[in-house]
Parts: C-alpha cells; sequence; structure tokens
DNA sequence: TTTATTTTTTAGAATAATTCTAAAATACCT
DNA sequence: AGGTATTTTAGAATTATTCTAAAAAATAAA
C-alpha cells in the first residue's frame, strides 16, 4: 500500500507532466518540487517572491520548510524554469514567463505585470564598454498611483 | 579658540558651496554631512554603496559611524541630491547623476556604468495598466565579460 | 525487492545589509 | 551664551537569504 500524503491534489497526468519537465531539466522528481511547480505554473504566468510561495504552499497544504522554498526558487532558476527579475532590493522576485520581456513595477503593492518584448520598442543601444557583452536588457516602467 | 578636526581638507570656498547646496535643500550643515558631500560631488558622476562609501569616509580621515552613513545616503536620496539606482537586490547604489539616463551593470565587479538618456531610444511605451501614472523608466544593460 | 549511494529536505543557526533605539553631541535661533 | 531641535553614534534589532549537519527520500545496484 503506497502513501499518497496529498499528492493526491494533482491528478495522475499533471503529476506525470511536472515529473517529465523536472526531469528534462536535470531536476529529481520531489514532492515538494512537484507540488511546489504546480502552484507556479498551474495559472499561467505570475511573479512570486519566497514568502508568497511559502504562504501558498502551506496554504495549500504543503508542509514545506523556508529553506526547501528558496533551494527550489533557486535550483529552478538555475535549470531554467524561472527567471529571476531584480525590481526591488529588498525582495527577489521570480517570474514564470521566460520569454524576453520588460515590466511594470508599483512598488507601493509589490506588482509586477508583464510587458511582451515588442511592446516596447528599444531601438538604438549604445555599445557596450570594450571587453563586455550584452548578458540582457531589462526596461522597468515604475508606477504609481 | 575654534576646534577644527579635519574640515581642513575642504577649503573656506568649497565648505561654502557645499554647505550653500546642502541648506538649498533642506539639510543643516554638519561635518559629516560636508564630507560626505565633498567625497560624492567633488569628482563629477559617481555610483558608490554604503560600504565604499564608508571606507572612503575612513580612508580620508573621517570617523563617521556605519549609521550616518545610511543616514545621509537616505537623507541625500529623499532630499534629490542623489538617487537610488535598483541593479542588484543585495546592495544599495547611489547615484549622484540627478538626470534621467540608464545603466550598464556589471554583476561581477559591482560596476555601474551610466548611459545618457539620448543614448537609448525609448520609441513605444505600453500604455500603463488603469490607474496608474508613470514614475520612472529604468532601463539596465547587463554586462559580462 | 532489499541494500547502498546520492540527492533532498529540514530546523535552526549563521550571515549580511539595513534600520532602529535612546543617549550624547552638535547645530541653530534668539 | 543658553535653550531647543536636529544629528550622530554604538550597539541591538530586523529581515531576507544562505548555510549546516542530520534525517528522509529517491535512484541505482545487487
Amino acid at each position: 500500500m503506497v502513501k499518497t500524503p496529498l499528492a493526491t491534489s494533482l491528478t495522475d497526468t499533471r503529476r506525470d507532466e511536472l515529473a517529465a519537465r523536472l526531469k528534462a531539466h536535470g531536476l529529481r522528481t520531489t514532492l515538494p518540487r512537484l507540488m511546489l511547480a504546480d502552484l507556479l505554473f498551474a495559472q499561467g504566468n505570475r511573479h512570486v517572491t519566497a514568502e508568497k510561495l511559502h504562504a501558498e504552499a502551506r496554504a495549500a497544504g504543503l508542509k514545506v520548510s523556508q529553506a526547501t522554498i528558496y533551494n527550489t526558487l533557486n535550483q529552478f532558476s538555475e535549470a531554467g524554469l524561472l527567471r529571476e527579475v531584480q525590481v526591488d532590493q529588498a525582495r527577489s522576485y521570480f517570474d514564470t514567463n521566460l520569454d524576453e520581456h520588460h515590466h511594470f513595477y508599483v512598488e507601493q503593492e509589490g506588482l509586477l505585470i508583464d510587458i511582451p518584448q515588442e511592446a516596447i520598442a528599444l531601438e538604438r543601444l549604445p555599445d557596450s564598454p570594450e571587453g563586455f557583452a550584452i548578458a540582457g536588457v531589462d526596461v522597468v516602467i515604475r508606477l504609481s498611483k
């Protein structure tokens, strides 16, 4: 008899999909990773902080430690399942949208909104200083009420 | 007899200039502020972290506490003498260049380089979401070797 | 399937940047 | 100079994140 702690909340198909995705990115399939992946990837693109994801996980009945949240977010980022967004030096935000794109950020509410790359015409770009290559171009449009 | 601890490193003219600048921005003239302002504004535009400024201050012979460095950087920012730049969530950077402009950032070296606003053609900008106004547009070009 | 090996998870301590606190020092006003 | 408000300070407190070393779980081997 197999113990199914709460993986019940995932259908078999869903679990298989997510497991395949983890494996494809070199990550072992574990219950915390499956559940966190489900929270992250179930509902279109999202932006989360470690704290928010932890709260969601607990709300969903997953008893997972803070350290695992951080480990998972970092591993997912390194594996290319998430991307870290730099908008607030106080908190790290992780974005499930892997396309090149930009962001609106409402600091007062910690709210991040995607801007598709095509929505901004970044015509001219200055030459990089000697010996450096462009690793990425991030546009953040800061909003206030 | 007046004690002149080390304000000696500032000429009278320089001290008066800086004092006027502080006053114009609603800040009292104190020795720490004068000396830090001198470090910040003496040599064209600069980017500093609290730690770097503290090191410079001590190297210049100013015995100033860490708390004062933070207070001063924050006050100068609020007063509009500095602008905080968001490129690294681990550290706060402060920029003496108040013009609207953008940045190259070399994460590995903690190196920030200004890009004049005109050097980037930000043609189309998307409409802000209902009820929000644009507070600023920041472009960060991340560089690597 | 049992066993051995490697990877994960975890609680809690550790770290690092920054802020807070309340007391001593300094600046400014009259 | 004297009185009041503002600054500075040392050190404690806070917060996000990482580290540690041990227990748990996953894969590989037998």
